[in-house]
Order: C-alpha cells, then sequence, then structure tokens
RNA sequence: GGUCCCAUCGUCUAGUGGCCUAGGACAUCACCCUCUCAAGGUGGAGGCACGGGUUCGAAUCCCGUUGGGACUGCCA
C-alpha cells in the first residue's frame, strides 16, 4: 500500500500562527514515518481580498525554518481555477446545486424564531437561473446522517438536516473554500486530512461534496482519513487570536528560539513521547508519533515552559554551534539572516569577533533566548558603561564602603596578575581588609564596570575586558559616585 | 439559540478496569552549591469537575449535571 499523501494548507492572510505550524507539523510527521510518505504545502489563496503575497513568503520561510520540507507544491489555489470551474459544472449538472439571490439580511430576517441553522432553503425550489447576484448553493440532503471518521475523536455524527444549504459558488463566479478544498485534496489524492479541530463541522460538508463530486464525475476517488487536532488556546482558554496573542512563528525566531526546541516543544501539544523525558530527538518524534494518540482536549501554548525548553536546547550545543548559532543576534552585519527589530546596542565597529568567541561560553549556559545575549554582553562592546542607575545607587552611590572599596580596587589591580584567578584572589583580599564577603566585595566592582549587579561570572570578564578598561570604569564610577 | 467537541496538579501531559499511596515536565516554595545571575542537585506543596450507575474493583466503561471551547460568512 502506497505511503499517505499529507498537506498543509494554509491562507497567506497573516503572520504564520504557532497553531498552523502544529498542524504544518503533525502533518510532516505522518508524512515522513514512511518511506513514500508525500507532504504537500497548498496555499489556500482563494479569499483574493484578504491574501498576501508577503505572508505567502512568511510561511515559505517559516517552514524553511522548521525544517518542514515539502515533497510536492508548493501549489496555490489561485492556479487551480480551470479544475474548480470543472466541479462547479458537474455539480450543477448533476442536480446538487442551486442559484440562491438571497442576500444576509433576507437570511436574517427571515430566521427569526426560526430554529433551522444558517441558510433556511429559501431559493432551493424557486428553480432560479445564473444572474449577476446569485450564489450557488449546495442542496444538503434533508435526512439521515453523515458520519465523520476521526482517527482522533472517533465517528462523530451530524444530523443532516442540521447541516444548511452552503453556499459553494460566489455570485462573482469565485469559489468557495469549502469546494476549493474538496476538490484540491481529489486531485492531490490526499489521504489523511489533519486539521484543527475549528474545522470539524465542515467535514461532513466536505464529505458530501466529495461524494456528489465521484457521482457527478463518474470517479470514485477514497474519501480521506480525518484527524481533528485539539485547539490552541490562550489563558482565557479561548483558541489562540492572531490579533491578541503572540502567535507569530516568526517572531519566537527573532526573539532567539532555535527551531529544534520550537519543534519539540509544539509535538508536546497535544501529544505526548513515550517515557518521561520531554527533550526528544527529531527521529524520534517522528518514529513515535501516532494520531490516534494526539490528546481530545485544548492546549495552553506556555511560552514560559517553551523557554525553558529553548534554554537547554541552548545548553546542549558546542561552544562552536552556540558561535554560530547566536552570530545574527551579536553580529548581524555578517550575518546571512537577521532578526528584525533587534539591534545589538553597539556598532559593527565595536564588535569584537574575537573577544565574543571568548565571552561567549560565560553566557552560553545563562541565556534561555539567543535573544537575551546581547543585553548580558553589552558591557564588553560598548565604550562607556550603561548604568543601572538602582543598582548604582545600591552598590556604590549610597554606599561609602563600595566607594572605598572601588578606590582600593584601582590601586590593587593596577599591578595585580591580569587573570580571573588572581582577580579573584585580590578581590577577597580587599573585601577582607573591609570586613566584606566576597558576594558584598564583588557588588561594586560589577557594578561599576558591567552597569549592573547580574552577569556573567565577574573576574573571567575583567580578564577579557582587559586591565586598561577595568580600570578606567572603576574610576569612571568613582567619579560618578561623587557628582 | 442550534450543531459539534472537550473535562487528571496553576500549565502541558502519563494513565485505556486492579501495577495509582495518581507518574513526569514547566511554573512555584525551601534547602544545597555559589563572586552576582543563571544552570545544576535535593526535597515540598499542588490534580482525577460533580452526581448517579456498571463491576469483586473505577481517573479509566455508561448516563446525567455543571463548566469550558469551536462552528454557526457570497472567510479560510
Amino acid at each position: 500500500m502506497a505511503g499517505p499523501r499529507v498537506r498543509f494548507a494554509p491562507s497567506p492572510t497573516g503572520y504564520f500562527h504557532v497553531g498552523s505550524a502544529r498542524s504544518a507539523l503533525f502533518n510532516w510527521f505522518v508524512a515522513r514515518q514512511h518511506d513514500d510518505g508525500v507532504f504537500i504545502l497548498r496555499i489556500e489563496d482563494t479569499d483574493t481580498e484578504r491574501n498576501r503575497e508577503e505572508w505567502v513568503d512568511g510561511i515559505l520561510s517559516a517552514m524553511d525554518w522548521l525544517g518542514l520540507d515539502l515533497d510536492e507544491g508548493p501549489f496555490r489555489q489561485s492556479d487551480n481555477q480551470a479544475q474548480y470551474a470543472t466541479s462547479v459544472a458537474a455539480l450543477n449538472g448533476g442536480g446538487y446545486l442551486y442559484y440562491c439571490d438571497c442576500t444576509g439580511d433576507d437570511v436574517a430576517k427571515r430566521k427569526g424564531d426560526n430554529k433551522t441553522p444558517g441558510y433556511d432553503g429559501f431559493c432551493r425550489d424557486r428553480g432560479l437561473d445564473q444572474g449577476p447576484l446569485t450564489a450557488l448553493r449546495f442542496k444538503t440532503p434533508r435526512e439521515g446522517v453523515t458520519t465523520v471518521p476521526d482517527l482522533i475523536r472517533g465517528d462523530v455524527e451530524f444530523a443532516n438536516a442540521t447541516i444548511d444549504d452552503f453556499v459553494v459558488a460566489k455570485s462573482s463566479g469565485a469559489v468557495l473554500y469549502a469546494l476549493a478544498n474538496v476538490t484540491d485534496d481529489r486531485n492531490d489524492r490526499i489521504s489523511h486530512v489533519i486539521r484543527g479541530e475549528e474545522h470539524l463541522s465542515n467535514a461532513p460538508k466536505q464529505m458530501m461534496l466529495w461524494e456528489a463530486l465521484n457521482d457527478a464525475l463518474h470517479e470514485d476517488v477514497a474519501l480521506p482519513a480525518y484527524a481533528h487536532l485539539p485547539l490552541l488556546v490562550n489563558e482565557q482558554r479561548k483558541k489562540l487570536s492572531k490579533r491578541k496573542d503572540p502567535v507569530a512563528t516568526e517572531s519566537y525566531r527573532d526573539q532567539g528560539y532555535l527551531p529544534e526546541a520550537f519543534v519539540n516543544y509544539l509535538a508536546l501539544l497535544g501529544w505526548s513521547p513515550r517515557g518521561d523525558e520531554e527533550i526528544v530527538p527529531l527521529a524520534t518524534l517522528i518514529e513515535q508519533f501516532r494520531l490516534e494518540d494526539v490528546s481530545h482536549s485544548p492546549a495552553f501554548f506556555d511560552v514560559k515552559k517553551m523557554a525553558h525548553m529553548n534554554g537547554e536546547y541552548i545548553r546542549s550545543l558546542t561552544p562552536e554551534e552556540f558561535l554560530a548559532q547566536s552570530a545574527p543576534w551579536v553580529n548581524p552585519w555578517s550575518s546571512a539572516w537577521r532578526p528584525t527589530d533587534r539591534e545589538p546596542g553597539w556598532s559593527e565597529d565595536q564588535f569584537d569577533e574575537a573577544l565574543y568567541a571568548k565571552v561567549a561560553p560565560l553566557v552560553q549556559e545563562r541565556v534561555a533566548t539567543l535573544g537575551e545575549i546581547p543585553a548580558m554582553v553589552g558591557f564588553f562592546f560598548s565604550d562607556g558603561v550603561s548604568y543601572d542607575e538602582t543598582a548604582f545607587a545600591k552598590s556604590v552611590g549610597n554606599d561609602p564602603l563600595g566607594q572605598t572599596l572601588l578606590a582600593v580596587a584601582v590601586e590593587r589591580f593596577s599591578d595585580v596578575d591580569w587573570r580571573a584567578d588572581a582577580l579573584h584572589e585580590a578581590t577577597i583580599e580587599i573585601g577582607e581588609a573591609l570586613g566584606l564577603a566576597l558576594r558584598k566585595a564583588q557588588a561594586p566592582i560589577r557594578c561599576a564596570v558591567t552597569g549592573t549587579l547580574v552577569g556573567p561570572p565577574l573576574f573571567e570578564s575583567l580578564e577579557l575586558l582587559g586591565r586598561e578598561r577595568t580600570l578606567q570604569r572603576l574610576r569612571d564610577a568613582l567619579a560618578r559616585s561623587s557628582q
């Protein structure tokens, strides 16, 4: 038996939604589990009002970033108009459709207290001819039940009477989603339709269309298997909204999430690998993934957990890999790709690649995202120090002892061996002379040199920063405190 | 309102009738480590929505209630 043929079918109407990313990923898993599985990308751009070409580029680059490679496509619905016309003609010829000239207001007005869902079938038997304002509706069976065999949820039954006569083609002639989608799935011989749960109620309509097309076209294309994935929700338990929630996959890339970590986290939303370990190699994810094991309930997209996971991935990088991965954030000028709206706090001239290579290991284990790096190493590359005023006041400005310590440090550091361990020893001694434990003694120095009270290990940092720059900053801080 | 889906710690989940004194992860708290911050280590607190059944036995099966969500477009 041939391998599965699955498709990811986004519409390019905005940033690449993390929920879409997960749908794409699960489809891709299914394809990659088989040697002959096929993963197809179909751009559903039939809504010309809302589509924009830049969003198509966004989808492509985000999928590339995630490593979701295609076997076929990208196809575009805008290229398939002829096939849609064929579907419409066949359906119409087979008596499955009728013209309707009702406006939305007409339908709403008639609806009133009527319990019938959606459209009431007003034009179904009026025998209207095609006109400038007539849409084409599908004659839904009035009796019987349509059962959607869902791989995740089991059989889901819909009474046909509850499904209204939906529009298949607009009065303009443009074919709508339901028919376009079904036509393409048939032509692409899709075996598994794997998509978000918001499409579950579309499934019976699409099955009706599918079978009507088989009949009208005298074909016998097998229905696909359906799998409706649980929704991704926000803290309010609402479907993640493009408008209100941080759902743009691109923004996570810009923040410095590694694609491996992002994929790993996404895989955990609605599914889980065997065993207690959640950090799982991609190959294992692919091997273990089963649609049947996908959970039924919505999942909250927890950025905190993803950040933690990303930190683990970052820490597991070799120093060389870390250097390469972090380059776009610290040295965008010589990177092929750079994150948008994220300038490091220094200029190209100020950046010192060799120095960064030595600094990098100090921050690798302290960041959860690559985007956090610049703030942590900025003091190495900028000329002056940008002070956190609260920290400065606490450790130097309002602390005479801190000022004394700085003054002593200037003396002592002038002729100490410029190595981390020697600086460490010297600082201990300076502190002891003033009755300060090392944790207290290092604070004013740290603040004077880096501008804040938190950061990479101090003595290694001083060694890398160099004697001259360190002494200069200690003197500057001292001068600053007496102003 | 109608149709459909869902319901295990705050969150993501394991669990498919006895292995459950309900396991793991994130978050949280305490302690350890420690030049700061992280990381790491150890430990703690924290959950089967409720009510009926079925069964020798129910987180697991059935029914109901409650609660949440999706859809309900000449959008996808």
